[in-house]
DNA sequence: GCCCAGGGCACTG
DNA sequence: CAGTGCCATGGG
């Protein structure tokens, strides 16, 4: 698909990781667990899914709603009624399906410890995860080395290499490239987020951007 | 007012 | 398998 290899992965990881440093993804309120018994990995699950297509910020507001409601939980999910959960998470957008997705996973999944073996395959199954979902659960609720991809992700491969494929595609791409390291994956999709708001926008701001000297898309 | 945001589903060709 | 319409809120 492409000349682009294992250092060339290293090398834009490097840059990010120097230029924004370390950004600990996913962010998690682990106070609010602490304090309610819960588990942070299961804030995860949820956040995931509220984020579809939708701005951290407006995330925010409804984990706020949820925490207030005692719901950012998998069980503290169940016991609320749907019509309640919808108000709760409104503020996330798509509001309405993404209410039915969380009720259905908490049913099927009463808890984190229920996904322990899940495989990638069997989450994608289920209704309103899709590839990103599910490596999202993955990676940052489960522990495990699979490489996130979205828009951003995509965007930057193009602009940088000229470099474009199915989701799969990139997602193979990434994992033939990196060591199978948990942190890399972790901090790598999150820096490339942080720099694609910043800098590799759907308009670019290239002036001041830290992969200028690696990047073709000034000269194209 | 327009554009966009840490996608996914259902349907079509 | 690739493309399209739809879902919805809040900030810039």
């Amino acid at each position: 698909m492409s000349g682009i290899g294992e250092g060339e992965f290293i090398n834009l990881y490097k840059k990010l990781f120097e230029f924004y440093g370390k950004q600990n993804w996913w962010p998690v309120d682990y106070e609010y667990h602490t304090i309610h018994k819960t588990n942070p990995r299961e804030e995860i699950v949820i956040g995931a899914i509220l984020t579809q297509n939708t701005s951290w910020r407006n995330v925010e507001k409804a984990l706020g709603n949820l925490k207030k409601a005692k719901a950012l939980s998998f069980e503290g999910m169940r016991k609320i009624p749907l019509e309640k959960l919808k108000e709760l998470i409104k503020p996330s957008g798509f509001y309405k399906q993404k209410a039915v997705y969380l009720k259905n996973f908490v049913e099927i999944f009463r808890n984190i410890d229920d996904l322990k073996n899940i495989s990638r395959e069997e989450l994608l199954k289920i209704k309103g995860i899709g590839r990103e979902t599910a490596d999202v659960i993955l990676l940052y609720a489960l522990d495990r080395l699979s490489f996130v991809i979205d828009a951003y992700t995509k965007r930057l491969l193009m602009r940088l290499w000229n470099i474009e494929g199915s989701y799969e595609e990139i997602k193979e791409l990434f994992e033939r490239n990196l060591p199978k390291d948990l942190e890399i994956y972790k901090e790598f999709h999150a820096l490339i987020d942080v720099h694609c708001k910043e800098f590799c926008r759907k308009k670019p701001v290239c002036k001041y951007c830290p992969l200028v000297d690696i990047c073709n898309f000034s000269s194209r």
